[in-house]
Formats: C-alpha cells, structure tokens, sequence
DNA sequence: GTTCCTGCAAAAGATTTGCAGTGAC
DNA sequence: GTCACTGCAAATCTTTTGCAGGAAC
C-alpha cells in the first residue's frame, strides 16, 4: 500500500539523462537530484530550497526553478499539482516507486498510495486517447482520521 | 468518451446548498454558478472573469476567489489543477457530467474523457483508503495529435 | 578560453486580505 | 436596520527573468 523510499539508480539515470542532453554537471543540480531519489514523495520548491540549506550545498530559489524545468523537460521529473496552489515534483520512476496521492484537504497531509487495479485501468485507457500519453496522476481528496473525527 | 454540457439542475442544487449554509444571495454568487452549470470543463479564475464581464453581470477578482472557496467547502465546486500552476474550477456532479482530463503540455490544449473501468476502480480503491474521500481528479499528461508531429 | 550554470535582485502573476459602500433579508 | 456581500486597492506569495560573476569542459 505504502511505497518505501528508493535509492536506485535514479539520480546516475537522471544525471546520464542531462549529460545527453547536452547540460553540464554543475553542483545545485548535483545537489537536487541526490535530494529527489531520497524522497518518497513530492516536495515543493520551497522544501527542497529548506531541505538543501540544511543539510548540503544551499541552492537559490532560481537556480531550483529552473533545474526542475530541465529535469521535466527530459522527462526524469514529473510536477504534481495537490490542491493548495503550490506545484510539487517528483522523480518519475517505472514500476516500484510508482505511486499517486492521497492529499487530506483539511490539514495537508500527503500520503503516497500505489494500486495496480488503478494502473491496469489507465493503462488500458492510455492506448485509446487521442493523446502521446507521457505521465498520469491521480490525487484523492478527503479528510484524514485525524481530522475526520 | 467525451462528455457533454450539462444543464442539469446543478446550479439550483449549489443555490439551495448554500442557503442551508446560511449564504446569502447576492448578484456575484448567481451569476458565478449559471456560468459554471453550462461548462464541459474546468475554469479558471481569470476565464470566470472574463466571461462573466462579456456575457452578464462583470464580477471582481476578489469575489470569484471567495465564492470559489465557499462553493469549494460545501462541496459543489471542486478546484482542479492541471499543471500550468494555475488553479482551475469545475462544478462536481455525479454520474453523467462526471470527467477527467488530458492536458496537452506542449500547446495547453485541455480536454474533458470518461472511463468506467477508471471510476471501477477507483470506487474499489476508496474503501480501502485511510481517508474519507471527497473527491478524486486524474490527470493524463502528454503530447496532443496536433502538437505530436 | 568559451559557454553554460548560478545567485541575486527585480519583475511578473496569481491569490488573499482590509476596508468601505451596497444589497439581501 | 442589521449583517452579509462585493469591489477596489494593497499586500502576500510563488514563479520567472535579467544580469554579472564563477564553474565546467
């Protein structure tokens, strides 16, 4: 139900990923995707400036804004949208670590979920949109326990 | 696969549910929910303005936010963000009018589907779901037909 | 050495809030 | 007549952009 944090592959993928595309390897970016595999689910600009400034090379507001675009342009990254007007990002991985969102409306709280009756069904679906289908994602809403009580 | 407008009863629904909220009925607040009974899709705050100050009674900026955000808790608007960081609103209505979206990341091009095997799917998945579900929003990304040439 | 990458500061948007006038009941 | 609703303008917050110095190749 609950997917575990994965330490693949990702980031080597990730930075094979940019070196192709032509970009160099300079360090906020080294920075950010060794934060991003580390993470079981989506953080917001905001976190990963917080997340980088404490604990290895602090890196602008800018220079995460624009990383993050290149890393969506050339697909390892995917930008998810939860509901509070803030935009997330996540490292796309296939398989393990696949997963969608639970987002309790009331207090914030984001969980990650994972159900292979949900994939089978988009899967089937994808094949018949008028649509080059890249990445899906599926939020629930709802009210947490804690706030449902 | 693509739904159609619905002029269903939903506006009048919304007006009742919130007068039992205790809201009062002002000029912004009606034209705000015939606009949004006669949309296919999603809207944002800024296409609200625009086509209420073409068609009828202009309403500020301000105000749709507000409206959106009560129309939001009583739970007859739902907020759907799409992934251009911007906010956009649909009213939620069950069985036909019921939709998600393709969004087209190239050109922007957004386009309502429906899928029972999805909505199978996710009905079986919300009961076993740590959270009181509200609402749920899928979201297929890629290259539309014109853009994927 | 050249070209790309970054940070800083300013700009551009979207959304929210304070306040005063208007309208619903 | 009272209290809620609305518009306007200002404030706040997120994201983008311009520019200059530093780093990768």
């Amino acid at each position: 139900m609950t997917p575990t944090t994965q330490r693949s592959g990702w980031a080597e993928q990730a930075a094979r990923a940019l070196t192709e595309a032509g970009y160099r390897r300079g360090g906020a970016r080294r920075a950010i995707l060794e934060l991003l595999d580390e993470q079981a689910c989506a953080l917001s600009a905001q976190e990963i400036q917080r997340a980088l400034g404490g604990r290895r090379r602090a890196v602008s507001r800018a220079s995460i804004y624009r990383v993050m675009e290149e890393l969506e342009a050339i697909g390892v990254v995917q930008r998810v949208e939860l509901g509070q007007g803030i935009v997330r990002y996540e490292a796309v991985r296939r398989g393990p670590g696949h997963h969608h969102h639970l987002v309790c409306d009331r207090c914030g709280r984001l969980e990650p979920f994972t159900d292979a009756g949900l994939e089978r069904a988009i899967s089937r679906l994808s094949d018949r949109v008028p649509l080059k289908v890249s990445v899906h994602e599926i939020v629930i809403h709802g009210a947490c326990r804690v706030c449902a009580r």
